[in-house]
DNA sequence: CGGCTTTGACCCGCGC
DNA sequence: GCGCGGGTCAAAGCCG
């Protein structure tokens, strides 16, 4: 579809596309219009094939576009790394390891900022909940088979050591309860300084040896807001997997979370992530700084997200890498005839 | 009776 | 060194 659209634009009938052109060597049979094939050109396909009867000024206008293409990946990618490089999303880290965090998957990131030393008998030692979570990569590989879908949610959040999700619920619902899909325990709960409103400390019960923990309290400017701060990355599959992610049907109840922090290890920015009237995603709770606000806001408006996507989409089936991937699986899906 | 919650006490890091 | 405050423990109570 990406090189029959440019095929379009460059004036080239987009039925007589021959897709070995820019696709993989075993390109998709998707339909009648692509029946083309390389090794059994169908000579009842109707029309020319691109890459004989191509002249030298439609392939000199391909290659133009394909380096338009490439120019415009190159700044999309700067672009992201800009994004992720910002001070909201991660501030300078202070071991001087790469802000995008590339090689963290190598390297045991450091553990969370709760890393009290007690000498009595803890579960399990503080200093080491993330190291636990990121030397059991058997759990964690065994955890990413379960459920693609969910582990594109968690997946997004594995770099993030403490996360915090906020669940609306009903102001007179006095129960710190945020039904996320794990079982906890509950093993303390404390008054706050900042917050009027108790902190209720949780575990997790489902694996005896799983790490994570939560604080859930209500918000200080929002009684009706629950906030859930997970400290820790379960070494378990989750025992009610994909109903309880944000945007689910079980979400829009409002006994979910509804909104997910992009980081928590610094300035936090909360995006209320079930869609508002204009379709697009409301900031709830942003960092301190103006400047950073203002930031966040404004990616979060629905105009940057809109052209953010559509230049995303654009890029993306014009990259013939992307294509390629994309094609082979559609391939893998269809029924082998 | 076992599991879970509650809650006061205790621990410990951190700032002064 | 001291006090504050967040985090955790563990005994007591509750509940199915």
């Amino acid at each position: 579809m990406l090189l029959m659209d440019s095929a379009r634009r460059a004036g080239c009938s987009p039925v007589c596309l021959d897709l070995s052109v820019g696709l993989s060597p075993s390109p998709p049979k998707m339909g009648a219009e692509m029946a083309a094939e390389p090794e059994r050109p169908d000579p009842h396909a109707g029309g020319c094939r691109m890459a004989s009867s191509m002249t030298d000024e439609q392939a000199k206008t391909l290659e133009a576009r394909f380096t338009q293409v490439s120019e415009e990946n190159r700044r999309l990618s700067e672009m992201i790394a800009y994004l992720y490089a910002s001070p909201f999303a991660r501030p300078s880290p202070p071991d001087g390891s790469d802000s995008t965090r590339a090689s963290q998957a190598a390297s045991p990131p450091t553990p969370p900022a709760v890393s009290r030393k007690r000498s009595r008998g803890s579960l399990e030692p503080p200093s080491n909940s993330g190291d636990a979570n990121n030397g059991s990569g058997n759990a964690e590989a065994a955890h990413a088979d379960e459920s693609p879908l969910s582990d594109g949610f968690e997946g997004s959040c594995r770099r993030i050591k403490v996360r915090r999700v906020c669940t609306r619920i009903d102001p007179s619902d006095t129960t710190l309860t945020v039904k996320d899909g794990y079982q906890w325990r509950k093993y303390g709960q404390k008054v706050t300084r900042d917050n009027p409103s108790p902190r209720a400390y949780f575990r997790c019960a489902f694996a005896p040896s799983c790490p994570v923990k939560k604080k859930v309290q209500r918000s200080a400017e929002d009684s009706s807001m629950l906030v859930a701060t997970y400290e820790g990355e379960h070494n378990h599959p989750c025992p009610t997997r994909a109903a309880e992610l944000p945007g689910s049907a079980a979400t829009r109840t409002g006994s979910v979370p509804c909104s997910i922090s992009i980081n928590a290890s610094g300035p936090t920015i909360t995006l209320d992530l079930t869609k508002n009237g204009a379709g697009g995603v409301r900031v709830l709770e942003a960092a301190e700084s103006p400047d950073v606000k203002k930031l966040c806001q404004e990616i979060a408006s629905t105009e940057f997200r809109t052209a953010l996507v559509e230049e995303m989409a654009s890029s993306l089936t014009r990259d013939s890498k992307f294509t390629d991937a994309l094609a082979a699986a559609i391939l893998k899906q269809l029924p082998d005839y």
